[in-house]
Parts: structure tokens; C-alpha cells; sequence
DNA sequence: GTATTGCTTTACGTTTACGTCAACGTCAAG
DNA sequence: CTTGACGTTGACGTAAACGTAAAGCAATAC
């Protein structure tokens, strides 16, 4: 009956191998996102004990750069999540931000829309030149 | 009457600070797509001289940019749209980098939609927070 | 004329995002 | 006890995407 004598749950934690394996990265890259300040993973003695706010960390670090930001901007972003909400001055200044955030985001879904149907098109142009061919 | 005199339309053409100018970018940057290989504007003497098709490349290739791709890559997708398709092997070549192309697009929208949803909810945590402060 | 303005090339500098050693600590296995 | 396997911290290297400075030609401006 372990969960009489146990005050929690063992929460489950990572290498920095397996992390980097798991992500699909190099051991070097998740300790550069370190210097940088994106994560800070626990440490016992000098050795690195990752969580699992790590990984959500990691997550949207990857996130990020698959939508092209630098890692510096990733900072800022992934700060803001963490940002102390307490006084209401701080609440309006996360929320401005929130709405940098989505316009620029808007600006690139825009981006990408156009990018797609220009190659539906391009497509289509192929497809007849196919079938002409045919 | 100048219709019947006229074998063509005069095209308009721009210089090199025009462009940079009309795109907000240095005319040190567009030199370097130029160095890529990414656009080959026309030359009197040593004068580059730009017209609507440089100016099209160059929307693309910022807009490419925009979305997080790399300039070599921005390359081969331009590079794509010019490529040949006289043959069949070569509209079948096409066709398979335009389903690349749209299955890299389709990811990157799919980051996009979730980190819009994140900062949805996130700005709604906000709005609660704040209107519990009154 | 010459002086300024705008274009050119050459070439080295800078930032970002890691890669790649080198040199060392540590812990379980043989 | 020493040999790996895995961890650590520097420190230097590199590729991409330009910035920037140097030095030159060429056409208007005065």
C-alpha cells in the first residue's frame, strides 16, 4: 500500500541524453537553449535532472523555431507565460504582449496561406501541362 | 497616337535603391540574393537594372523569410516555379517537390494554429485574472 | 573644372545557432 | 582497479545572412 506511506507522486524526471533523443536534438543543442536562459533544469551536484516542464519548455522552443524565430524572441515568448501576474499593471503588459504575439502570428498564417494556394496553382498549371502530354 | 508607333510597352525598370527601398531592405541585402543566386537582374554596363519579374522573386523571397525558410531553400523553391517542363519526367520531378513543399507548409500550420490556441487560452487565463483584481 | 551623389566591387566583421574537440569527473562492470 | 559509458565545462570552429568600410567609376550640380 504505497499510497498511504508516500506524501506524492515520484515525479518521473530525464537525462539529458534521453531528452536529447526524445527531441530528436543534440545534447549540445539542449545545453545551448541552457545558456541561453530557456531552460533550467534541476541540478544534483553537476549533473542535469530534467522535468517535465523541461520537456514542455523544449516543446515549445521547437515549436518556435519550426515557425522561423529566433531563440532570443523564443525567450521573451516563453518568459511571458511565466510572467509574474499578480498587479494589474503586469496583467496589461502580458496582455499587450499577447496581442504583438497574435499579429505577428496573424502576419505569418497570411504568409503561409498565400505560399499554399500559389502552389495549388502552380499545381494545377503542372496537371494540364500533364495532361497534355498525355 | 503612340499605339501604332509602339512595338512594345515601354517596361518600367528600377534601380537597385528603389528596390531596396520599396521592399525596406538594404541594397547590401539584395545584392547578397543576387550573390545566391536568387535573383539576376538585368546589366547595362556594370548598372543593374530591375523589372517586374525581379521585383515578383523578391516578394517571394521575403516572404519565404517571413515564414522561417532558409535562403538556399528559398532558392530551389523559386527556382522550382522557373524549372522546365517540357518533359514528362521533368512535370513528374515538379509535381513531387510541390507535394514536399506543401506537406513542410501544412506543418508549419499546424504549429501555427496551436500556438495561436496557446495564446487564446493563455489571454483568457489573463482577462480572468484581471477581472478578479476588480 | 570639381564636388557631390549614386552605383559598383572587394573584403573583412558580426550575429545566431549550434558543431566539435579537449580535458576532466563519476559511477557500475569486469 | 581500470575501463567504458555518460556526464561536465570551456574553448574554438563554422555556416548563414547580412553589415560595414575601402576604394573606385560615372553622371549630374554648381
Amino acid at each position: 500500500m504505497p499510497v498511504a506511506t508516500r506524501a506524492k507522486a515520484p515525479e518521473q524526471t530525464w537525462t539529458i541524453r534521453e531528452i536529447a533523443e526524445e527531441f530528436d536534438v543534440t545534447h549540445r543543442t539542449v545545453r545551448h537553449y541552457e545558456d541561453l536562459g530557456l531552460i533550467s533544469p534541476e541540478r544534483v551536484g553537476t549533473t542535469r535532472i530534467y522535468h517535465r516542464r523541461d520537456k514542455t519548455r523544449l516543446g515549445l522552443i521547437l515549436r518556435g523555431k519550426r515557425l522561423g524565430f529566433p531563440l532570443e524572441e523564443i525567450r521573451t515568448i516563453i518568459d511571458l507565460y511565466d510572467a509574474p501576474r499578480g498587479r494589474r499593471s503586469q496583467l496589461e503588459y502580458v496582455l499587450g504582449q499577447i496581442d504583438e504575439r497574435r499579429s505577428d502570428l496573424e502576419q505569418r498564417r497570411r504568409d503561409l496561406d498565400a505560399a499554399l494556394s500559389e502552389l495549388d496553382r502552380f499545381e494545377e498549371s503542372c496537371r494540364n501541362d500533364l495532361g497534355r502530354l498525355g
